[in-house]
DNA sequence: TTCCCTGCTGCGAATATTCTCAATAAAGGA
DNA sequence: TCCTTTATTGAGAATATTCGCAGCAGGGAA
């Protein structure tokens, strides 16, 4: 469970400089265990400063995210959350009907993650992604 | 494997009005094989008429979605592309550096996909969603 | 076949995200 | 500490997608 200096160490490493900006975003996001919209982290830093824009909010969150630090996950309506690794790797079952996320943890689906990796020799650490489909609720209600 | 008429017919069956605007689309995407855009679609569409909106589009995909007969899956560069399930359940790697997509077929995976469906209860048939890690050309040229 | 109800469409506005580019500032070297 | 290089930022435009609403039309009822 990397603390927020460990992100920025990270990100000080792969050559990228470290902004005041670049600071408040990480912090934020590796605080909050939970997921967040670039809306949501914008708000939370104009909070300590003014001075900060929605592009680079985006920016910064990609970066994490193409370091592999972060994960972007897309709610299917339009919106997109954003979130570190720090609280596990885990899926989200998006109900392609009513909208309801499931979080699915590490310790349930490992095996099958795991499988994904060895076979497909792809580095996805943190697994974070989301599958979409129907939850039983909405299954129940409108059978095939 | 179905027939766009086997499409249409699981609308009509829904409760939903079969529209010229819809059959198009509908065709479209069936016949297409691979990942098209809401863009490309309107565009294909275009070509037989000139009576259709891009709002049309993205709501009739959504539609196809949200009734298990097409996938949507995020490039994770702001773009999304829709498919049926007509060329089977799949899953898309996408490198979170370079953005190339890996496709990855059933038969490969259908272990992993089976566990997480037995696990959790949840329909998602047509299987197909997309990963997002870094693929194997970027994690060499520039390990952790 | 005609009528009517209500779901669907097109249009334009709203929203979320990305892009462009000039100005600024981080970080290493002198 | 100061200088230089160049990555990063902010502002606003561009793009992708969704929303709201008024008018239209699919399809069941008569």
């Amino acid at each position: 469970m990397p603390h927020c200096h460990t992100y920025l160490k990270k990100l000080r490493d792969h050559g990228y400089r470290i902004t005041p900006q670049r600071e408040m975003i990480v912090q934020i996001i590796a605080h909050c265990g939970r997921h967040m919209s670039a809306e949501e982290v914008m708000e939370k830093v104009r909070e300590k400063t003014s001075s900060i824009n929605i592009a680079t909010v985006y920016r910064t969150l990609d970066l994490l995210v193409e370091n592999g630090l972060a994960s972007r996950f897309d709610l299917g309506n339009g919106k997109t959350a954003y979130a570190t690794g720090e609280h596990g790797p885990h899926i989200h079952l998006v109900c392609k009907h009513c909208g309801s996320v499931t979080e699915i943890t590490e310790s349930d689906i490992s095996a099958s993650l795991d499988k994904i990796e060895d076979l497909y020799d792809f580095d996805c650490r943190p697994y974070h992604f989301s599958v979409h489909g129907l939850c039983r609720d909405c299954r129940d209600a409108n059978p095939d």
